[in-house]
DNA sequence: TCCATTGAATGGGTGATCCATTTAATAATT
DNA sequence: AATTATTAAATGGATCACCCATTCAATGGA
């Protein structure tokens, strides 16, 4: 016989289950807005302070916004697919996970992408992904590199939009957030860069608009491999501290 | 020209920010505990109350465990994996997320997860999975559905466990645990039950311990398929609210 | 030696109060 | 009449001063 231990509920995860019950139920919408606070305290009988305590919870979920002013309050989001980045995050800050559990995790799943984007990417994803190895190209030429990176970014973004699932996508970005941010550690400080990268680019999304799964997934392999290798490549192995201690989870907009 | 909007740093926001940091550089770290409320603000030099705010957040995010009584105060946490689960019921809940979407990643996810559980799953792996299909088995047996079904969350997370990766395990366990919910809403409600789920089993873990990936992912796959149509058999297509409303994110221990 | 009591430290929670921002209504100006 | 200041109200942001319930080490009595 065991015991699970007793979970003494407080005021403001009562509140916050409550909303996002409402949430769940289909009563609350991404764009409603919730009572003022004074009001909501009031009927929920609890003080301002510890429904501030939930809201604010519930802000950093990415599930509120709150906006100040009359006309302001606190109101339903459209879901954050961020959020996710910033769980992987605190993992990789707790130790939770490993660096190299991320990467890892990150070939795997960009494997798993490239095939659904091969099946699925409409022809306005293979346009968007066209132009931005355009602008990758045209920062190559003028030596913009941390703009290039910039491009790197949104072409995994473009790549996980393309399959056409942002449960994928959603996992993507969360895999691939960290790892730019060691890429741009390493650019920043070194000012090394992966060679003849638009090139690469250009053979992978004409591989895409072909099809061509075997051909997608075997030049992304072998580009990951490369970035692996300059990452790992002499001046002190980036660190961990460096490549998380940056700008930290907080609500965007 | 674009302006972006000014992002009014709040207290609250700041002090996560500050906390976030320590942990990334590893001046905190699990175990660690932090000053008291009331010292804590007073150095930081902000209210308690506003301090608690953050204190809540970070709670909520899985970074800190709140305890009261003298020798209590705010630990840092280990990581806890499950919060990729709230992200994930968030965005079902707000509409983000499409049960579809999740349904075909977990579909994408468990194959991954099958190919690197066979490759390399260790022997304790292998022998709780093996452990858990007699405990599935027995369940059958003597008619305890719903324990039968605990027995099967266990199962996705001993395989999840079993690919050595803690990372593609979180990411798993996250797209399951939506799917799970459905499975016991419909079998709470209607009774129906998974036929030979124990012998099933029973022969994937063995095409495991083969490391047989063909004859595991194929077994697999064609379980996933029966088991999605018997979730879409008649009665009542199961609801995304009846699923999603009833126990909600939250401090687990 | 053991057990009950006590008290201090801690997080949980309240209520009153003020500030800064935002917006709409109103007044003043051109 | 149109435009521009001004004002007032509502909102979230933040502070302060309390009080309560829980926890646990120290104390003291049986």
């Amino acid at each position: 016989m065991q015991f699970r231990p007793i979970h003494t509920r407080r005021a403001f995860e009562e509140i916050c289950e409550r909303i996002r019950e409402q949430l769940a139920l289909g009563v609350l919408k991404p764009g409603d807005k919730l009572p003022a606070e004074r009001d909501l305290a009031q009927r929920l009988g609890v003080s301002r302070n510890v429904l501030r305590e939930a809201l604010r919870s519930l802000e950093m979920a990415g599930v509120l916004r709150l906006q100040k002013g009359v006309k302001g309050g606190a109101f339903i989001r459209e879901g954050d697919t961020s959020r996710m980045n910033d769980v992987m995050r605190d993992m990789l800050s707790l130790g939770t996970i490993s660096v190299r559990e991320l990467s890892e995790a990150r070939v795997h799943v960009l494997d798993l992408v490239v095939r659904l984007a091969c099946a699925n990417a409409r022809a306005v994803d293979l346009d968007a992904l066209e132009a931005n190895v355009e602008r990758t190209e045209l920062a190559t030429r003028e030596g913009r590199l941390l703009d290039r990176l910039e491009c790197s970014r949104e072409f995994y973004k473009l790549l996980a939009a393309a399959t056409g699932n942002k449960v994928i996508a959603m996992i993507m970005d969360s895999v691939t957030e960290i790892h730019m941010r060691f890429v741009y550690a390493k650019v920043a400080s070194s000012g090394v860069a992966m060679a003849r990268l638009a090139e690469k680019r250009r053979r992978f999304v004409a591989a895409l608009r072909e099809r061509n799964v075997s051909s997608a997934t075997r030049l992304m392999r072998t580009h990951l491999e490369s970035v692996q290798r300059m990452l790992e490549q002499d001046p002190g192995a980036m660190s961990l501290q460096v490549a998380l201690a940056e700008v930290q989870p907080g609500i965007r907009r």
